[in-house]
DNA sequence: CTTGAAGCTCACATCCGTGTGAGGTTTTAC
DNA sequence: GTAAAACCTCACACGGATGTGAGCTTCAAG
């Protein structure tokens, strides 16, 4: 599949697949005039770094845990902890965010009662 | 209390305090010599100011809002669908980084268990 | 007074994923 | 063989909160 297929398919743009490539993040084979050719599990792939960017790891970090999601062999005790890093962090904004959220959704509350009386 | 003892109180920098206050989030009043003094209730506002950033609105977004939270009668139509409009972002945020935690948690697991032949 | 800590303004730097445009090449379809 | 669509590589711009440093002023304590 060529870059347009794949941008099509992940909603990423050609751009951010190309930077995704220059960071490590995915791999592409080329044609003989050189454009990008992805194999099969690109979406999911792609799927995958755009969940991680969300949820707030940088482009280094998702290079350092994406590879051992395919290969079992790569994980280091290193990896381990820094995995657990992330995810407490995750879940922490988890956290912070239900907060936030329902301080909006408090705000949003007296806005649908207070003006009951107009 | 002077800027100092408010970025001690809240953990943002005195930085960022100026920075709020320049974009009409936090007020101020000042000492002859023109030092800013914050009066009693800046910690908590300061507090939902960091939450409402931790969210994601922009400044700008949350200077629209934040009025409201004080002076009901500055709530209008308007601002309440932009409200129940960040509301919903923020929701969507919450459930796309649930996932995200879930993979993560795989991961996490995948170490946890592999590892135990060794 | 004097001195050191704390504050002030101004302005430039940083992060980092993404947008965008120029200028050129490849692929695809007719 | 030709035209159009898709792709290529630079490389610069942005958003937006925060860091940082220079140069100066104010405040609090001795």
């Amino acid at each position: 599949m060529r870059i347009g297929d794949l941008s099509a398919a992940t909603g990423a743009s050609a751009r951010s697949l190309r930077y995704y490539e220059e960071q490590g993040l995915l791999a592409s084979t080329r044609t003989p005039g050189g454009q990008r050719i992805y194999p099969a599990g690109a979406v999911e792939r792609v799927t995958l770094i755009q969940s991680l960017l969300a949820a707030g790891l940088n482009s280094v970090t998702i290079a350092d845990v994406l590879p051992c999601i395919s290969d079992a062999t790569l994980r280091t005790p290193w990896l381990a902890g820094r995995l657990r890093g992330e995810l407490d962090r995750v879940s922490a904004q988890i956290e912070s965010l239900n907060r936030t959220r329902d301080i909006l959704a408090g705000l949003v509350d007296q806005y649908t009662v207070t003006p009951a009386s107009a």
